[in-house]
DNA sequence: AGCGTTCTAGAATATTCGATT
DNA sequence: GAATCGAATATTCTAGAACGC
């Protein structure tokens, strides 16, 4: 079983990405495996994401990262390979980690304010149906 | 006959277009017989659909669909994007297996308010709205 | 520069299909100039559609439509050619009219729960509603 | 009474653009 | 050419509503 349905399709497609060594050129895992670096970033922007993505623009696919919570780093891991001149970026979320794809399910999306109030709404919709029931004349024990 | 009469007749429909291996290039089995895959959504469209049901549009199929239950799942598992150029979409019930025909009485039609209840529920929208209301802690005054 | 900033992107893009006669065999206005016509949808949708947006299919050029406000009519215009077996579908807001494209300014995407509106736009409603209620005379509880 | 078909809307994610720091 | 975020629109998948049978 691989990843659940539960997570979006943005977190399997770059861990897939990562994963998939005929990207090697373009993105991979840094070396302790705790963040992926994008090599060449106009390439990769121009040649891989438009195979996974409705676009081609890398602004777009960095939006996309700091929606789930990913971040840049800028340091150098210690230790790791340098890749100067060609290393475009390397970017970092707590629970993307080599060999732990259980841990995408813990990524969420960050969400907009009004996002938030749809799950107020959303528990509203409890209260919904005991109005519906009380209307009713049935009686039940309270939600909750 | 297998299915019983209890069984909608969409269900038995889906199932047999499935099975019918004349049917091969537009729908059949995933390869791990857990869901069915339209191969060519506009010519299933056309050719097939109006042959079992009394339109030729792939919107209401999918409605239908839904009504029942079914997911329409990502193409592959590793999240790539890579349209088979005539994979058009793949669907998915826990109930709709290779081999399982059994399990179609299982497969519920998803149920609708009933025009009666309908005046009750309107009722008790506003009663959510409210609550929501409340929740959120936005005060209001009533109009005029 | 006929259509200024403030017009989105799909208004303009809509425009544009009905008006350029490459387009004909696809998509063209009514003979009264009130609606246009897809003439041919599923060609529309994998010749057309992919020129102009980020997808081929016409379900989410009909979202599109929708969420503008569009409604399709089944009627079909008195003295209009009749397309019969190519008229897939006729579309029409009030609004959208061959001659007068400055009209699309009038023409409003509707609101989602993502902005800022949104809010004031319940507290309305619920105000709206329950000043119904009121006038019916019905009395309603809070929920706990 | 539930099912089928159509049109429209809800909800979540995706993409763009520009503001903010 | 720094990086993140807000907001609006775009795209996808699913559900609501109305109506006919």
């Amino acid at each position: 079983m691989k990843a659940s349905s539960s997570v979006p399709k943005f977190l399997t497609k770059i861990w897939a990405l990562v994963e998939d060594h005929r990207n090697a050129e373009y993105i991979c895992w840094s070396q302790d495996g705790n963040s992926f670096i994008v090599l060449d970033e106009e390439r990769f922007a121009k040649e891989i994401l438009p195979r996974h993505f409705k676009h081609n623009n890398m602004a777009s696919f960095v939006r996309q990262l700091n929606w789930y919570g990913f971040h840049k780093v800028m340091q150098d891991e210690t230790g790791a390979a340098r890749h100067d001149k060609y290393c475009s970026g390397r970017y970092q979320h707590h629970f993307f980690k080599r060999g732990h794809e259980e841990l995408l399910t813990k990524i969420k999306r960050k969400v907009t304010a009004s996002t938030g109030d749809k799950r107020v709404f959303r528990k509203a919709k409890v209260c919904l149906l005991v109005c519906s029931l009380q209307i009713s004349g049935i009686v039940f024990g309270m939600c909750r």
